[in-house]
DNA sequence: ATGAGTGCTTCGGATTCCGAAGCACTGCCG
DNA sequence: CGGCAGTGCTTCGGAATCCGAAGCACTCAT
């Protein structure tokens, strides 16, 4: 399974070698479906097939790695019946997430009433402005 | 430019029809460090070479592509010397992801003084346990 | 004018992601 | 009992993404 390392406080994070927990969680959170996980799992324990479909028919391979990494990090467990949970951190961790589901909404709010400046949609306009 | 559309509210995900906010939110702050950009510029204001150096030495190429996606996303700007900031908008995000810094720290702690079960550190011990 | 620093681009190679296919297994239901 | 659908999970080739060294055009201090 050649993944790079599941990103913990006090290792040293990819790329870096300050280890700091902050940069971890940031390198942990930065995954691709890491924060749709953990939100989907928030809501109530899912198996493996249905959490795929929950996570918009992401891919099978790495939805498993995003649990190991998960469960290594102690986001997540599996129960007895076999479907996946938060542990209490993991529950903690997405309630961390609140706020940033409420920027969310007034990103949405912000970026519909405010016409694209001329800035951004000509991402070549500005060169060497030195 | 090949790369894949700044994920915004409105606007279909990446690998979704719904085009949620928060699944956009999600989206845009799962990109490798999308989320480690945002914390660095919240201090101060950076120029592009000093801003690469402190998350760490990242790639040119793809710090390029993320201050791109956050500019068009309206969570960075330039300012007229040419060094890179928040917007008003891009602190909100920055404050929202306060509390995933504490919880970061909850996790070292956790983590610090909770041996590894044996169900982690050997990856490859379950399986087929139906 | 020379050297150091800047923002930014290019490009080949490494890593990561993707999705279809398949395996082994467990329920069902007839 | 024999399908048959559903499960967790793996494999694997190809696509997307990431990486870092190198370089370009430019500015500014010396």
């Amino acid at each position: 399974m050649n993944a790079s390392p599941t990103p913990m406080p006090g290792r040293p994070v990819r790329g870096s070698t300050t280890g700091r927990s902050l940069m971890a969680a940031l390198d942990l959170f930065g995954r691709r479906w890491t924060l749709r996980i953990i939100w989907e799992l928030g809501n109530e324990p899912l198996g493996f097939r249905l959490l795929q479909r929950r996570c918009d028919g992401m891919s099978s391979s790495v939805l498993r790695q995003r649990l190991t990494e998960l469960q290594e990090a102690r986001l997540a467990e599996v129960l007895r019946d076999g479907s996946y949970t938060l542990t209490p951190l993991g529950h903690d961790a997405r309630e961390a997430l609140g706020p940033v589901i409420e920027w969310s909404l007034r990103w949405a709010a912000e970026l519909a009433d405010a016409p694209p400046t001329a800035a951004e949609d000509a991402g070549d306009s500005q060169r060497n402005r030195f």
